[in-house]
DNA sequence: GCAAAATACATAGCTATACAATGTATCTAG
DNA sequence: CTAGATACATTGTATAGCTATGTATTTTGC
């Protein structure tokens, strides 16, 4: 098998899937960026960067789907929480209508 | 909703999957690029751009996960018909095995 | 007590991929 | 005979994930 193939591939894939991962957690509960990583990881074995969330998330925001708020910390550093927005909630609705009909079509093709 | 946002993300959504959708198609039986693009349009209701698929199908086969041959026909345009490697095939099961942790980690979140 | 690791944010530069636009050439239908 | 479908292909642009790097605080291990 072509292994750098497949590493550059799992890479591509996330684009857009994280988007769509983020939203759909942030749809449940208000999240600071690290622990969002942390949750994500755990749940689904996806590691993201350091490098990609936070700049992904400010894209979420210049688009108004999530907004952010600082809160500060009894100790240690503060926490930037993220919550969805109106706009976010209702883009969301359509993204998951698209991720339905993309799934059980390639499910079709993979069985 | 963030319309102008949604069709950015679909597109972003293609980066990887197309890939999959098309090795796995690629999986049954030889088709040639713009049967590839018919073919998926109708199952699936994916688009697929030309200048999409044909960079596409040059990269798989740099890769060395298709093979391609042209074939003539009595009338109208040669054909370049594209099919698995061996490479391909074994390639193909550790992204089918990804894709099947990705889809029930992403059922998890958004139900 | 001090160094390493974890927590928590952020940005710059690199790379890969989808897409629009454009181009070539052949065949078919009105 | 012309528009649209068939069939290939390339160029340039925009987007997004990743590595590397940076700052600062807190906790943990030796």
């Amino acid at each position: 098998m072509n292994e750098t193939f497949v590493t550059n591939w799992k890479s591509q894939v996330k684009k857009g899937t994280l988007t769509f991962i983020i939203l759909n957690v942030l749809k449940e509960n208000e999240y600071y960026g690290y622990e969002l990583i942390e949750q994500i990881k755990q749940h689904t074995e996806i590691e993201i960067a350091e490098g990609t969330l936070y700049p992904l998330m400010n894209r979420l925001k210049t688009e108004n789907l999530v907004d952010s708020k600082w809160v500060e910390q009894e100790t240690g550093i503060p926490r930037k929480y993220y919550a969805l927005t109106p706009t976010g909630i209702k883009t969301l609705v359509h993204m998951n209508e698209y991720w339905k009909n993309l799934e059980s079509a390639i499910q079709k093709i993979i069985k």
